[in-house]
DNA sequence: ACTTTTTATTAAAATTTGAAACAAAATTAG
DNA sequence: CTAATTTTGTTTCAAATTTTAATAAAAAGT
């Protein structure tokens, strides 16, 4: 599927308030020939485009308002299964913000965040990715300073992830068994 | 400002559905003593948030289902004021999803967007950010499968970051001179 | 203990959204 | 090319939601 004129008008108007009515939207979306569109004809639009998973609205938070620290952590594997196996780990943990398979000096980008830098560096000695199989470089970079984007979409607060999602790490970890790990969730 | 529990569930679903109805949050969010919030205390939280620039509701996009093509651009640079100058030229493109100063290996971090390998490639050799004084060592990872953020804030349809805010980049571009420059809102 | 400030509630008015039926445009098939 | 089908957009109106303003309650400061 791909976006037309109206779409990206949406999308733009959205991208600056994600709660603007549809009336409003209405008002400011224009087609050819400078007509407005029905808020009706939006609301299905918008509909359409959260359907196809093109687009989703959601609460974006400030990295640097809040003062959280992240990590990028770049990982040169073995090979492909490897980075999959990490993949798996790791996708549903809600510290990870960012994870994507990449081509180039590295196989995989990942993003971890914390409340402050003894959370980060506590899950990335204790949880982190760099000790498991098939890894043959890493490097870590610290930034608590996102310029772009402003507000990022994160997944720190949902009660569901805290302790379940992350077995499969937590299963070999001697602070989760000794009482000392705090959960993924404590934010 | 810190986030408390109520600050936090509201974020929470509102991640899940940045155009959830304040009535249906009042029924979710739940105080201490599971006494549920009125929709007007609601409203007011999230206006709060949002005016202290914590929250922002907004278009999250995905990366995957457009089939957009993405590069992090890893960049070393001689010293800091390389790094300030850079991020000056660069903050406003609405092509760059992705630019954090970062401590580590390197010293910045880079993200950029296009709608395919071509656009971005041609982005990356006449715009980018690699050709600039202080650079001393860079890397380029290509990607195209965002596994998380599954879905991103890019500030790809503004009509007015088409042509303006690239100023800076563009007055030293032969394409741009040429006529052969599509623009950056080109998506 | 009193005042000030912040935060939450109620209820009415204004606005917004959703549903259904219809119209127009685009696409497909004959 | 034309008719049928599908997709997309519009209108209308009832239902639901949001906003406002006045008030109450709780928390913080003196």
């Amino acid at each position: 599927m791909s976006l037309d004129q109206i779409d990206k008008q949406i999308i733009d108007a959205l991208f600056k308030n994600g709660r603007e009515s549809l009336a409003n939207l209405s008002k400011v979306v224009i087609k050819a020939h400078n007509e407005t569109m029905s808020h009706t004809g939006i609301a299905k639009r918008i509909t359409k485009l959260e359907s196809s998973d093109i687009l989703k609205i959601q609460a974006n938070i400030s990295v640097k308002n809040l003062e959280f620290k992240a990590a990028f952590i770049l990982m040169e594997m073995k090979n492909f299964d490897d980075v999959k196996k990490i993949i798996e780990e790791y996708e549903e943990c809600p510290r990870v913000f960012l994870l994507a398979p990449v081509n180039g000096q590295y196989n995989l980008i990942f993003g971890v965040m914390g409340r402050n830098n003894d959370v980060l560096r506590r899950y990335i000695n204790l949880c982190g990715p760099t000790n498991k199989p098939g890894m043959l470089h890493s490097t870590i970079l610290f930034t608590s300073n996102f310029l772009m984007p402003k507000h990022l979409p994160l997944n720190l607060f949902s009660e569901v992830s805290k302790e379940h999602k992350c077995k499969n790490i937590c299963k070999g970890c001697e602070a989760f068994f000794d009482g000392e790990c705090q959960g993924c969730g404590n934010f």
